[in-house]
DNA sequence: GATGAATGAGATTTCATTCAT
DNA sequence: GATGAATGAAATCTCATTCAT
């Protein structure tokens, strides 16, 4: 009879909570935490502001929900990828690939910015974040490091510091696009910013003495390998 | 004599844009734009709301001027640091050195996650940092780039994307100490980022097949490699 | 039945803004625009605050709409009133009478003098009370002495000043009964004092030289004397 | 010696709380009591806000002083012209002719506004108003009008309404000044209302039937008289 | 007397959150 | 489940008033 829920509507019920968590997103990539109304959110996932308490108990529980909700699945992919075998150099280049394609080119791409805008005042948050996201991802880099160490692909640096050196980029191109970039005259190159990246990185972490004649503390071997 | 106005009234005036500026800084740097209260910024200067007023005409110009008022000091000593002669790769660590003593280590390390978090919301800010950090930071690196190439130093990269990513690690230290650094369990050990940083960069930006007899700091050897 | 909206509900959303328009009326009435809280009319109104500013962007928009909102209405009957056929003379003790009932006896009766004291803080307003209130006030009044000369009742008489004198009495009444009326040991009599204009004004505005057969709905008697 | 206070300056200091009413006139009627900040005030008054404190115990007494400063010497002067001999109607003209250049082509036609506009929030200064000037204002037409008609120029009429009658007009062109007339397109010209206005006062007022038979309640006495 | 820096009460305005329907 | 009218806490900002100099 009348009271019974149609199919569509049904439906529609179901993909609330992620239609809502998707316009908050865009909200909060846009303007922030603090700026953003929930007004706003609900209107941009078509329908009221009401609903939105239905779903989540408070402003609050809406961001963090934003952020665990996208962030896991992200990293799980990046995990994955690296856990693929063969040479580390190679592996470094497809996970800096991916970040361009699954994390800069999407609205994922707010969250970095999200966070670190947010932290301290959600001290929550940001230890979820540190667990989830940040320790994961440091813990994939430096298993990449160390294997490619302990291959002779790279030499010996100190690992932690040269993490964060390898995460840095990346970092920066999301927190660009969604501060700076859309202010400045000529737009960012991802990719080529990743490539040079890589680039550095390769050529930095690269043994002394591959050959062996070479010396000297800094590398100044020959190389015949050429990259594309 | 006589007519000296009151020389304690006259300096606590002289001293009071700079005192509340400096607490804003502090007050802006801990909970950002938004969740940043006035009175609190007001009492953290040690003066009532209406005083910070009678300095500032509103929320939005001691935002303003807290960024401005630091920002261009920092940005001057870096180019002024820039243009000493000699070998750039002595330059680079010269230039990562002063950041972590200037910036990392001040309050100042607050701002750029401040630009960054509310540039979309005050595209004005966003547009004088762009103009009066950004760009001349950019200028800066990229001509210690153009001059280690031009010397020699390095090899020949792609400008562009090349300097950001020397300029990543750096950003990232000082986004970090603000945000998810208070919160993890070993704290950033910034000096040897620096070094770390700097060491993979030289190596990165190295000339291809640095011929044997050449050395010193320029080097404009014979180089066999090539790049595409 | 079952989707029709809650009448109760729907019927105060209806009425709302009738509801605190009214109180607000009141309220500048007694107080002006500036003496006046926005709480305060949200009280008179039975709501809070909040809730004025669902229906009404800001303090001054609320003031203008209190303006516009009666004043439009009560000049179209004026208008219509002065279309009537028959004698000038006749409905000039109309309107006058009018006024006392459907304005003076009002709430209305506030508004000469909100518009008066905030004209000059209120440009917009002023233009629009102008235009709409004391334009169309003057071309009715033009448009009835015009009428009275052409057809013989009244003399030949500078239009324009003795317009201001013909409103000059019925606006004295509304200023007086929102300032001092309420001060002063006697009240005034309004119906008498619209009366007694009446009385000066037809008698003034008689012709000269009332021929002794003439007619005319004013001023019957002999007249010798004259004026220059 | 050098503390000495010079003539100059001492006839400064006489002058000062002088020249803070006069300022404060012409802000109050401009922007109205609550709209006027002592700041403004004193600027203009070419001092600074303390110094308004030390001539007047705070806002309300300055608008107090104001208001009874300039009413009561304008007031005296109306009562001295009115207690010329001779024919009314010629007093009717000349206190009309006062009032233009007395009142309404000085800063002083903006006390009626102001008075009218804050009344209500200034009992005592409603109260002062009504005895001082009102009260007094009052009189001196109720007194010309009885002597008017004692003296048959003018037919028995009700007195007290058409004592406000005459006023209207005169308050009228007061009012218009300071509120509407600045925005209109054409000014006010306050002599033409004038006159105007005292011919059609005269005109309403001469006894009926002035035929030497004379009967009825009004004028009984023959007119050939004519005015001028 | 004069100054003007400082104060803080109070007003406007916003918006997260609730809840009757 | 969904709505959106209503609330009221909290933040921004103004300005009359004070008072050390």
């Amino acid at each position: 009879m009348a009271t019974e829920p149609s199919v569509r509507w049904r439906r529609r019920k179901d993909s609330r909570p992620g239609e809502i968590l998707e316009a908050a997103l865009d909200c909060f990539a846009e303007r922030g935490f603090a700026a953003t109304r929930l007004e706003d959110v609900a209107a941009r996932a078509g329908v009221t502001k009401g609903t939105a308490y239905l779903y989540f108990k408070n402003k609050q529980e809406l961001f963090k929900a934003v952020v665990s909700r996208y962030l896991v699945p992200a990293i799980e992919q990046f995990e994955a990828a690296a856990r693929a075998p063969g040479p580390v150099s190679e592996l470094l280049a497809k996970v800096a690939g991916m970040f361009v394609e699954k994390v800069y080119s999407t609205p994922f791409s707010a969250l970095p910015k999200l966070v670190i805008s947010e932290a301290s005042n959600f001290p929550e948050l940001a230890r979820f974040y540190l667990d989830e996201v940040v320790g994961r991802g440091r813990r994939l880099i430096t298993s990449l490091l160390r294997r490619g160490i302990a291959s002779g692909e790279f030499r010996k640096v100190d690992v932690e510091p040269t993490v964060y050196c390898m995460i840095a980029p990346l970092l920066f191109s999301a927190l660009w696009k969604h501060s700076l970039g859309p202010f400045d005259a000529k737009p960012l190159d991802a990719p080529a910013l990743m490539r040079c990246h890589v680039e550095l990185l390769l050529r930095g972490l690269a043994p002394d003495q591959p050959v062996r004649h070479g010396q000297g503390a800094s590398g100044r071997k020959v190389r015949i390998t050429k990259r594309t």
